[in-house]
DNA sequence: AAATTTGATGACCAAAGAGTCATTTACTTC
DNA sequence: GAAGTAAATGACTCTTTGGTCATCAAATTT
């Protein structure tokens, strides 16, 4: 015997959550997993509904990773643009700002496994990667390209290769943020050097090298 | 008609060369597209042989990632060591020579591409991960900071951080090389900067963190 | 030159997984 | 409350691929 008088509708129509609900189980699972690793089926398992309704929403796997970009990441640089061209600190305190900002709004969350997705996707997903780069990388690039030019238009800093400085300098950012989502993980046993030492001997070095008064390194070899 | 005279036969036993084959192959093509999107049939194709063979030398696709590994960036690894262990030269000629020689010998090569896939899907790889940690990426660490240490004990450097400045001056390099070999040759416009300046710019930061007669940088916020 | 050994093959299997679509059913409208 | 709309389903197709194994045939041995 069954009870007809407590059934449950089988499902709801919510056309308005779906979409945003699929994003978030799709950035959960694309960071977990990768690209190529997530599978539709889990996404939408994930978003409490079926495969089929993930294709009424977003028409291939590569449009609901772009909009799950759009959705999270873009935003946070636009924010992240705003504060910068708002702040009234001096263009070292910036620079500090920048470094820590970047780490803590992006390089220690989860949004930092869409880079190590990206980079390590980009040979078999070119259009990805060219999206993610001119959305995210680019505009990452000219924001702390900008606040070097700043220091040193004002005279606080002294002149540098920005374009190189800019790659340099964002290295140990992204790297640390690739390594703790990828290899780190998997090796438990040994003591990491903690973020807090990390982002402070790389803003030091960054400091030393801008400061007008820098000294010459001595010629070798 | 067929020429019978002229058939050659459809296959040789070769048990020496096959290994070495094999293994060439599945470098190009592990670099190429990455563990997992690197089918076995192709692997097998490139070197000329089937699948099934494939299978008489390497129990699995990981047992054969690992001897790809073993052969190639195990013995780079010893080699520098060595060289290392034998210089003359000064403490920051060496870390100079190092930097320069990792980027001609490892990073500029298609090995970079193994760093590249690894990172990449440690996560759906642990095993991996684990091994490349262990037999390169451990190695490579220890070996400069003991190239930081002896310019510290000789008194050519001051005192630092050896442990947080290993990870944050490998980063520019590990970063570069995954770059290269990810989102760069998907955006073609772009002028990038070339690998001298890059290079310099960073051994021109490294020194200045390590002169003795270091200057301290303005504190900050 | 027959018998034996073993390197090599390629058809095969089972398991995924992206994307489709005929059908069902929750809502809306009148 | 009947009819109509469209949100949601899930079974299905088509393809791909890691790994197996019965069979074949090139060397080697006797």
């Amino acid at each position: 015997m069954i009870d007809l008088s407590s059934r449950l509708p089988r499902w709801e129509r919510r056309k308005q959550a779906r979409p945003g609900e699929l994003l978030d189980a799709a950035l959960d699972l694309f960071v977990e997993r990768g690209f190529a690793a997530t599978r539709l089926d889990e996404v939408a398992a994930r978003a409490g509904v079926s495969k089929g309704t993930l294709y009424l929403y977003y028409a291939s796997k590569e449009e609901l990773f772009k909009a799950v970009v759009r959705q999270n990441i873009v935003p946070l640089i636009e924010a992240f643009e705003r504060d910068v061209a708002a702040s009234q600190d001096s263009s070292a305190g910036l620079l500090k700002a920048f470094f820590q900002g970047w780490w803590t709004r992006f390089g220690a969350t989860k949004l930092a496994g869409i880079a190590k997705l990206v980079v390590g996707e980009a040979g078999n997903f070119p259009e990805l990667a060219l999206f993610f780069q001119q959305e995210v990388v680019l505009p990452n690039s000219l924001l702390l390209g900008s606040i070097i030019e700043r220091g040193i238009v004002r005279g606080e800093f002294r002149q540098v290769d920005t374009e190189a400085i800019v790659h340099l300098w964002m290295s140990p950012l992204v790297m640390r943020a690739i390594w703790e989502r990828s290899i780190q993980p998997c090796c438990p046993p040994g003591f990491e050097v903690p973020i807090d030492r990390f982002l402070d001997v790389h803003l030091q070095s960054a400091l030393a090298m801008l400061s007008p008064a820098g000294h010459v390194a001595a010629p070798v070899g």
